[in-house]
DNA sequence: ATTACATTTCGGTAAATAACGAAATGGAAA
DNA sequence: TTTCCATTTCGTTATTTACCGAAATGTAAT
């Protein structure tokens, strides 16, 4: 089982609450991401793990890319309660970077950026 | 303003869970909460520091005492939304060790408790 | 089969964190 | 004012974290 401070852990880190905002707008692969968050792939990676790891989101793969998703059927209470929570709170927060995040979003196309940056 | 992330990490220890499940049952020093957590009394002193700068809790002095209490006043909602949804986290966590906790505050007198262990 | 490419794993580094004991602080009592 | 004592601050250490680039993995297309 994991703890409740392990799930705390788990969203502390403000690049990983950017994937979390990010993929609540739509599936997303690793380059995607890395793309937005203006970090290396494997340090994505790593940040996707985690989040798997702790329930938050979920993988499926189709062909060579890894789409992640949020894990929305999650059946751990903590992890509903706190995807639900998290869009609020950072409404909450000034910071402009999530909805700057989301325009990006969705003016990427995986097939041109992959690759290339 | 703190970040969402930085509000995370500052409820991210286990003992820092432990020191808000505590406090939820009645104001508490620095060395009552010493005795339950079994920490050096700077150890735990760095432990509500960190979540007083967050909003979490709150300090009154009283003489050589120092009160600790939760924030349930903040004017932050997401402090709120959080010191009210820890207790059912916790409730969803197998470990005993809170309760345990709550059953030992019950049982200690800072007076007596102080300077001894 | 070979190449191409998205992703993960590995190895390493700099910074942050949690812990301690010792020294400093500040209020209460002697 | 001197002593006592709860707490905080300081200095140090071991561990964890976030990051990178390079190498390994696995799938798709040539």
């Amino acid at each position: 089982m994991i703890t409740t401070a392990q799930l705390f852990k788990a969203i502390s880190d403000q690049n990983r609450i950017r994937i979390l905002n990010m993929l609540k707008e739509r599936i997303l692969c690793v380059c995607e991401i890395r793309t937005i968050l203006g970090l290396a792939n494997s340090t994505v990676s790593q940040h996707l793990r985690i989040l798997k790891e702790n329930g938050f989101i979920e993988e499926s793969k189709d062909g060579k890319w890894v789409n992640y998703s949020l894990n929305i059927k999650s059946s751990d209470y903590r992890i509903i309660e706190l995807l639900s929570l998290i869009p609020t709170f950072i409404k909450e927060e000034e910071e402009k970077i999530f909805q700057t995040d989301l325009r990006r979003i969705n003016k990427i196309d995986r097939n041109i950026i992959c690759g290339i940056s």
